[in-house]
DNA sequence: TTATAGTTTCAGTAATTATTGAAACTAAAA
DNA sequence: TTTTAGTTTCAATAATTACTGAAACTATAA
């Protein structure tokens, strides 16, 4: 396979991929660029590779900056922005992880702690009061894993894997 | 808290997070409700108490059946059919990381192993295998690890959040 | 058989989410 | 200042995804 072609299959996967991983196709696919490519690339670039509008190129960087996963980059002589993916796996895989236990785990722990109820008599009452609590337990345990891998040193996802 | 609205709670909150845990809404409404009844609930049921039609009932109540998330239930003199969703938030979780790997991981990991370059001579060339190759090795760790925890106890992840 | 109760499918429609493109904005240089 | 290069925002539109409702189907009972 040659490299650009494998840049594109590349770039179409993370595509693709991105939807199931709750990120929208052009962002996944603007990170993608940015990974495959050595030199920083400005929005024309983008633009022009994916055939995307300015705004949109414009949107999804920002979004990918917020998250960690790229950053401007200033060129010297050049005016305008240039924008870099980091290249580490590791630690994007990281960044990943923040932004889904933040949007995914800690709203659903915030809504069980609400769901006291005034009385627990009945068996109905009962049996709901103890599926609020060991989601409670199994969210807690998510996140505390999830906290570990996201301030873990590299590899340590490879020794976890050994270990067990 | 009254026992109705915290189930109307539970049952909007599972509906909303479904979203961001890629499963839609009305699948995700259904199965909290499931979750919350005693008593099993016929597709008529269901229909009354979240305001869905009949078809979008059946498509994903199956569609939680497929999921091992529900189960159809039999009841004696009745001849329609009931549902019911697994109690145990241990094999809920289970399924659940059962189906994202499916739709996550290993649609990743395949294409992965298609990217491999006739040459690796220039520097680009070099970079993108070994983006390729870290990418890789981190699913791969992420796909094992996965596989533990689908095949593991109950308690599993307690222990491990405690190891660690 | 025919009637009846219940289930499934799917074309059309509605709701949601992503994208464009142009206008407003900001800042450096002439 | 004014001009020019570049960035950001956002209303309008397109694309995607979910839902409805009615018709087709299946199975039991009269």
């Amino acid at each position: 396979m040659k490299l650009k072609e494998a840049h594109n299959e590349f770039i179409g996967a993370w595509g693709s991929l991105g939807s199931s991983w709750g990120v929208n196709r052009t962002m996944a696919q603007i990170h993608a660029l940015l990974l495959v490519s050595i030199e920083p690339l400005s929005a024309e670039d983008i633009m022009e590779k994916l055939n995307i509008s300015r705004g949109n190129v414009n949107m999804n960087v920002r979004t990918l900056i917020d998250w960690g996963l790229a950053d401007k980059r200033f060129v010297t002589g050049e005016r305008k922005e240039f924008f870099v993916a980091g290249k580490d796996v590791w630690g994007m895989a990281k960044q990943v992880a923040r932004e889904r236990k933040k949007r995914e785990l800690e709203p659903l722990q915030r809504t069980l702690e609400k769901l006291k109820l005034d009385k627990v008599n009945t068996p109905e009452e009962k049996e709901f009061q103890s599926l609020v609590k060991e989601l409670g337990q199994f969210a807690d345990s998510a996140d505390g894993l999830l906290g570990k891998f996201i301030n873990s040193k590299k590899n340590w996802i490879f020794k976890l894997a050994s270990k067990l």
